[in-house]
DNA sequence: AATGAATGAGCATTCATTCAT
DNA sequence: TATGAATGAATGCTCATTCAT
């Protein structure tokens, strides 16, 4: 067993960026010291920094996590050999039982990424641009085969959801009258509805 | 007079109101000083604290003026006389043509509202759910009327549509394809079409 | 009836005066600020400045106030056609009741002295010598006269007396056991039997 | 070990407090500002926040370095096997001479302790009260035995041999007529006299 | 006699980062 | 691989005082 680890197994890296996870999305990050990471995560500065070259990278890996889970399981939905409308039902549906899971995560997203340098934040943007893409293209789809409406464009109809999935984590709360699953299907029923014919 | 205005004749309070939503929109709360504000106002350190308590009561007051703006306007539709499906998509488009009229606002709002201390983020939480609870009744009227699909519980309505309101700040530009109103009857429009029976 | 009076018919530069004392023994003079000052007292910060040149100032009236009271008592003490010892005794018990009745005065005395410019507090230190020089008086003619032991030199007897004096602010409690009579005889007691030939 | 000192091979928070006690004699402890402070110590501001949480830290570490010798020395006067009378004398002498040759922390003392918070400010004086109450205990058991005078209580007669000490950081001049020692001989004498039976 | 807006210098504290070990 | 002492610049805020009215 590697020095990477302490009592619990974790490699020290994970764990720093789970503590930053955390870290970030209850306090945002500008309200984060670098000494409270390194408290929570049980290592001292010295290490953060012999992983990470600054407290901008811990947050830019915090990013590239998500971005990767996210465009995986978006890939997944879109490539099965579902109808459109199911396959978009699925996608938009499954996007907001991802983010209610990971609502740090999601926290983190619409409220820090502005605290990435221009080079960082551009990364960012076109991974999310990626994602956004494939989702558009789905709708495309369906309006081109004439399931959905062509009444608004579909740039606008991706952003009219993904809207609403960043907003979840400013009204969502585990103890509401809703599950998970039940937000997820409100909102992408009220998506396939806006874009019936 | 002379005292609380300056060369262009806008009283200091108001002057450093201005300067202040300006650089919190474009820098976040956090990543604004104090001394960056007064110098944008053309003022010292000590007349900002003669007026305001603190930085957090800066920003308050921010929220404070555009909260009692886009109360006032949404009143003025939802109290007309029109049919309750015109009056929602009047007042759907009016909160988008106003908040891309005003993105700094926006971006605050959605940006540094956890910035303010406990207190005051419950004051504010508090007028925002006046606000969300007038425009969530004219959806069920609609509802009790027929006139809406009642698929959705009304909140959750409210929910996704000002989500779409809210992102507008992460994806609009001056520059693009569409106009305000544009993107507003655009919105609008899909939030209409959810709802239909 | 003047303007410089209001409600409770006190004199303005009085209730500053008033407010200042109580102030700086609750909370030292540099942790006082001019605003709790006029605020207290019921005024406003162009008053104050109106009546004294500075917070310094302020505090130098405290002092001329208390020392002009406490040199009236001791002349009269000392001036007294009563044997010796009588007025040492009398004048060694007076100074700890007066001083118990106002410790504001005397925990003002000891901790904020060193507050004064210079020349302030060269002023006070020679008015506080001058009431030190007549109580070094008597201690004198009873060592003359061979009532007290000339054992030790009577500043020192002096200074030993107003040690216990200035002390009091530290421990004497209004609520402890005896009342501010019983420890003036017993430090006065203390004082003539140390003295004893 | 280089790097914890300096030219001088005094350690760092060494350095710091010796410097804090020096300014906080000179000039009050709100007179005195960290920059100050580091400056005479010859590190950063840095520095001293690594080593102290606050300045009131260091306020305080400068009290428990006086009170911890204090003790000792009394501790050890105390436990020795002479008469209660010469036990007494000398305790009661040696508090002048280590007063004298450390008025700094003595002035500090008397000046300074109600700027700790109520906290720490508890703490300092229970470690005071132990102090107190072993001096105390000296007079009383010469009370018991009859060599001293039972007229006044043990506890004034403390306090008004403390009252002394204190006052000596107030009149003690070192170019004055009287070694430190001589001070110390007469003020214990008056003591000692004042409780002849 | 009194106001209160405005100044400007000063304050204690925080923090991301570096680097000798 | 990791430590932790040290840096140095920045931050929000306070306050005695001034002065046109």
């Amino acid at each position: 067993m590697a020095r990477t680890t302490d009592g619990d197994g974790t490699p020290v890296p994970q764990r720093l960026l789970a503590a930053a996870t955390r870290l970030f999305a209850e306090q945002g990050y500008d309200r984060t010291s670098v000494q409270e990471i390194v408290e929570a995560a049980g290592v001292t500065k010295g290490a953060l920094y012999h992983y990470f070259g600054s407290k901008e990278d811990l947050l830019q890996e915090v990013y590239a996590r998500v971005l990767r889970l996210q465009q995986e399981r978006l890939d997944d939905f879109a490539d099965s050999d579902a109808p459109v409308d199911e396959r978009l039902r699925s996608a938009a549906a499954d996007v907001v039982v991802t983010t209610i899971e990971n609502l740090d995560d999601a926290s983190i997203f619409f409220r820090s990424m502005h605290h990435l340098s221009p080079e960082k934040n551009k990364q960012v943007r076109s991974e999310r641009r990626r994602y956004h893409e494939r989702f558009r293209a789905l709708v495309e789809e369906g309006q081109r085969a004439g399931v959905f409406s062509s009444a608004t464009p579909a740039d606008l109809v991706v952003d009219y959801h993904f809207g609403s999935v960043h907003h979840l984590s400013t009204w969502y709360r585990p103890d509401g009258p809703l599950t998970p699953q039940q937000v997820a299907d409100h909102l992408a029923d009220l998506l396939l509805r806006a874009l019936r014919p």
